[in-house]
DNA sequence: AAGACGGGGAA
DNA sequence: TTCCCAGTCTT
């Protein structure tokens, strides 16, 4: 066994983390669920989400026999929503193929929509011990500046040399645990600020280390100016106080999820307003403008509100445009910043 | 090889 | 503010 895993792991039993909702029990499909929704997201904020989602649907096949709306509601908040329906569509993917059972299969594994190599690998080491390496952001951390390793992360040449080092120094027993002590030593220890180098149990095979360069390792992603989009977002009331909420396109930001009807200047949003609702467009109530962050784009909208208008003769809500009462919001699947919105938090 | 895809925590 | 995180999929 690598001295690397050696220490890893001695450091896992005395520091680690061992009572993740996900580890009791550690069946296989709650370990895909864990690791499918902690991918780009923290464990705190997984934790409830993942307790909800369980306690609702509690193996595979209740998940592959529940409607989207539902698995979208449970997962509203969470962000990236392809995961969300990639799980569904796997989950009924295990019932057809698989006997309602996630496969024991790297290859059948990673042919399953939402699970690729890395994710793979984590429900073979930790639900079965099976001997296969992860590459995540705290591993590639790790890594690099074990091995002093330079360039961002994200490149195809650098993630190679990752994966080649993270298989080399996989142990030959207890494979859960290390594939859980990668991740926690990351997540607390090696960490992408301040790490606590004074308490590492690997100060002596870290490059970065020796040559003072823990802070620059491992390279940060090249810098781009994020274009900006604007649009305006239609708040209709009627006369019961429901709101109008329209489902997004398939494709896109937020595919699938219910949300404000929106258009990108007046012009639109007053022709848009004028074929589907009865009422004067001028009386408009402008509400304090929502500015969200992503990745790859900066996203201002401006809500714009109305009360007591109805929809315009010859206009019936229908399935993808539907008058949704207070209570109902938590029964739908809705970006954060338009749930904020209509909860009416801040 | 590069871009798309959400939201929140941390500094 | 800015970075970036228990990545994967599409083009």
């Amino acid at each position: 066994m690598s001295d690397f895993a050696n220490r890893l792991l001695a450091w896992f039993d005395a520091n680690g983390r061992h009572d993740l909702p996900w580890q009791h029990p550690r069946t296989p499909y709650r370990v895909w669920l864990s690791e499918v929704m902690l991918q780009q997201t923290q464990v705190r904020v997984v934790i409830p989400y993942f307790e909800r989602f369980v306690a609702t649907l509690p193996d595979v096949r209740a998940l592959a026999n529940a409607p989207i709306d539902e698995v979208f509601a449970l997962w509203s908040g969470l962000g990236y929503y392809a995961r969300a329906r990639n799980l569904h569509a796997a989950a009924k993917i295990c019932v057809e193929r698989h006997g309602g059972e996630l496969p024991r299969d790297f290859d059948a594994l990673v042919a399953l929509p939402g699970i690729g190599r890395s994710t793979a690998g984590a429900i073979l080491a930790q639900a079965w011990g099976e001997r296969f390496a992860i590459l995540d952001g705290n591993v590639k951390r790790v890594l690099c500046r074990m091995h002093g390793i330079e360039g961002w992360p994200g490149t195809p040449a650098v993630e190679k040399r990752l994966w080649e080092i993270a298989q080399t120094q996989l142990p030959d027993a207890r494979l859960a645990d290390y594939t859980q002590a990668q991740m926690d030593f990351g997540a607390t220890l090696c960490t992408r600020a301040e790490p606590a180098c004074v308490l590492c149990p690997l100060q002596r095979e870290c490059v970065a280390l020796r040559q003072d360069r823990v802070r620059e390792l491992p390279t940060s992603k090249p810098g781009k100016p994020l274009p900006e989009r604007h649009a305006l977002l239609l708040l209709l009331r009627d006369a019961e106080d429901r709101v109008l909420l329209q489902r997004r396109a398939q494709a896109g930001v937020w595919a699938g999820l219910w949300s404000l009807p929106e258009a990108e200047d007046h012009a639109t949003a007053r022709n848009w307003f004028e074929t589907h609702i009865a009422g004067d467009y001028d009386a408009a109530q402008a509400l304090a403008a929502i500015d969200h962050g992503f990745t790859h784009y900066r996203f201002a909208m401006q809500p714009l509100e109305w009360r007591e208008v109805a929809l315009r003769e010859g206009v019936r809500d229908n399935a993808d445009l539907r008058w949704i009462a207070r209570a109902e919001l938590a029964s739908l699947g809705i970006p954060a910043p338009v749930r904020k919105l209509l909860e009416g938090r801040t």
